[in-house]
DNA sequence: AAAATCAGCAACCGCAGTGAA
DNA sequence: TTTCACTGCGGTTGCTGATTT
């Protein structure tokens, strides 16, 4: 036995709303609100539409403070770091951006982000070298490489016009990083808890074994970083060469606890909070994923360079999928 | 100038979760 | 505990205007 239609298709209007259509339901909404019951709703309004329809029109066109247009930098920074967290949960992203709609976001995405990706990739395909191992290429001939072709071909900085960041580590202990000023990586402190890396400094660290017992810092700015737990669960390090972003975000529960109780936390650190607080708080669908573009399927098109992150990406991916459902634990 | 193709987006569909009875 | 109406969400569809051929 299917279960009933939520209206009489047959009775209701569907396709594009008109103008008046719209102004009887916003003029109802904000006068009654919606009675917390949207399938009487379009009865009370004078309407010939189905409540979810009525809804839907609502929550992503009526209602005060939508916000439409172009979007921003920032705003594409925050659709790719937390698709890269959490997938396509439009609704959760769209949380944390005032004003959109997850429908708005779920469309750009589809539209137009995800195809600043593919072309980013195309652009760094037709660079690679065509002989031998990308991966077993030297880390610091392929970073200069990078850099050169880079600041050669002006076109793909133009491509990608997101605001430069830089990328930051932070040692487990000061310990650490003293002893890893020691070996002459010549770490510049913004604070006890942090060091700056150069890309070079990335790719020593890299070739060594520092990396795997260092914490993660989210970067959107140097002085707005989120200190991680541990080495395992990095959430959120973004990293930026030359114009070109890398998406490092991993899932959400290696988030430092004390990071998350502080009170003085920055925009990001707050967006970490949240998503963190939304996503523990609801079921993680396992289907959802295999129907749209996986983050696997575009993670190598914002995994740049390579070489800073080979040595610990195929771990951090897997734990990605395992924490997304995408493996089997 | 007309036809074909593409891109963007509003709206729809159906499934899963929730809570009241 | 079970049932079912309702809501919310994510994927998909189809319309429309823009661009290309």
């Amino acid at each position: 036995m299917g279960r009933a239609p939520c209206c009489d298709k047959a009775n209701v209007k569907r396709g594009p709303w008109s103008p008046e259509e719209d102004s009887k339901l916003k003029a109802y909404i904000e006068q009654h609100g919606t009675g917390g019951n949207w399938i009487t709703l379009p009865q009370k309004v004078g309407l010939k539409r189905c409540g979810k329809s009525c809804r839907l029109r609502w929550l992503n066109y009526l209602r005060p403070n939508i916000k439409h247009g172009e979007f921003t930098d920032e705003e594409d920074n925050i659709i790719c770091t937390l698709y890269k967290s959490i997938g396509s949960r439009w609704s959760i992203i769209a949380a944390q951006l005032p004003g959109r709609t997850d429908n708005d976001i779920k469309n750009y995405w589809n539209t137009r982000l995800k195809k600043k990706l593919l072309l980013c990739n195309k652009q760094r395909k037709d660079h690679r070298p065509r002989t031998g191992s990308y991966i077993n290429h030297n880390k610091l001939e392929m970073m200069k490489e990078h850099e050169n072709f880079f600041a050669t071909h002006q076109t793909i900085n133009n491509t990608y016009s997101w605001p430069s960041q830089q990328i930051l580590f932070a040692p487990q202990n000061h310990d650490l990083a003293e002893s890893s000023s020691a070996n002459s990586h010549n770490f510049q402190y913004s604070s006890t808890d942090q060091v700056y890396f150069s890309q070079d400094q990335l790719c020593q660290i890299s070739s060594t074994n520092q990396l795997a017992s260092m914490n993660l810092v989210n970067g959107n700015t140097c002085n707005s970083s989120v200190m991680i737990s541990n080495g395992y669960y990095p959430s959120n390090g973004v990293v930026i060469n030359n114009g070109l972003q890398e998406y490092n975000n991993y899932n959400s529960v290696g988030l430092d606890h004390d990071a998350l109780n502080s009170t003085s936390t920055t925009h990001s650190q707050q967006v970490d909070k949240s998503v963190l607080e939304m996503v523990n708080s609801s079921t993680i669908s396992t289907t959802s994923q295999d129907q749209s573009t996986s983050w696997e399927e575009l993670s190598p098109l914002v995994n740049y360079p390579p070489s800073v992150f080979e040595t610990v990406s195929p771990y951090y991916v897997f734990e990605e999928q395992r924490y997304m459902g995408l493996l089997k634990q």
